[in-house]
DNA sequence: TATGTATTGTTCAGGCATGAACATTATGCC
DNA sequence: GGCATAATGTTCATGCCTGAACAATACATA
């Protein structure tokens, strides 16, 4: 257990390394993903929904995003209480970038695993779900 | 690796559970639990060390642990920059019933993974390391 | 239609982590 | 002894996360 939590922070750790070249957080990196996954806006809630956490961190969320510059809040014209994140053109092309690098770090440790380690590594991990 | 990620993820909340019923949290205990196996007291620098962390953010744990009596601030007579933090008998104390829930915890999530992934397992977690 | 309930985003307080800058104290070396 | 260098703990700004409390809006149902 303990040596799971280990290498899930020196994964995270790595992913940080990453993303920080391109200019995002993995919780930035996660956010972009998730908007441009549906298409280039959400409402606040529904991206809270997606990313598994809770709304007063998607407020500070997003008003580092728009301070960066990835993302504009509108008004939801169907929902006069809901607002709508809509990524620009600045936050899809660093989305982008950071697909690259997260891909390319997914590959790099994809390839220092044993192919026949996989299949049970992945029952273990399921089953601590 | 996403999978790896949310297992810990959910372990970590788990674990955050389980030891909030001792009244602590992570970090909390692995401060304790890094103060009673040394004995019951370490230089500030020193379990910075012990727990992989900066300074500055030990100056902030040991004001937690101190607000719960957990823990107590000590001129190091050796060494008269060094400050060491001593864990109180309500922290040794907390300390204990915090290893026997993750004790607890540990065995739980043991139970779920099959006897013969295990090493496999392990073999993935070493090459992530 | 009015009213109670749910949902939305925000604010605030706080936990846990980092890195930079700082004053204080140790230490090695001339 | 005096001085450069290193180490110590603190403070501050910041990131990311939570939960509680709140005003505004939506909605179901009496």
């Amino acid at each position: 257990m303990l040596a799971l939590l280990r290498a899930a922070r020196n994964i995270q750790e790595l992913l940080e390394s990453s993303l920080e070249k391109v200019g995002l957080s993995p919780a930035k990196y996660q956010a972009l993903e998730a908007l441009v996954l549906a298409g280039g806006s959400l409402p606040l809630s529904e991206l809270a929904g997606k990313l598994g956490c809770v709304r007063s961190n998607i407020t500070q969320m997003a008003d580092r995003l728009e301070a960066d510059g990835f993302v504009r809040r509108v008004d939801d014209p169907s929902d006069r209480r809901a607002i709508l994140a809509v990524v620009t053109p600045l936050g899809v092309e660093r989305q982008k970038a950071g697909e690259i690098a997260v891909d390319a770090l997914q590959e790099s440790l994809g390839a220092r695993i044993a192919m026949e380690d996989f299949e049970p590594f992945m029952r273990v991990l399921c089953a601590l779900q």
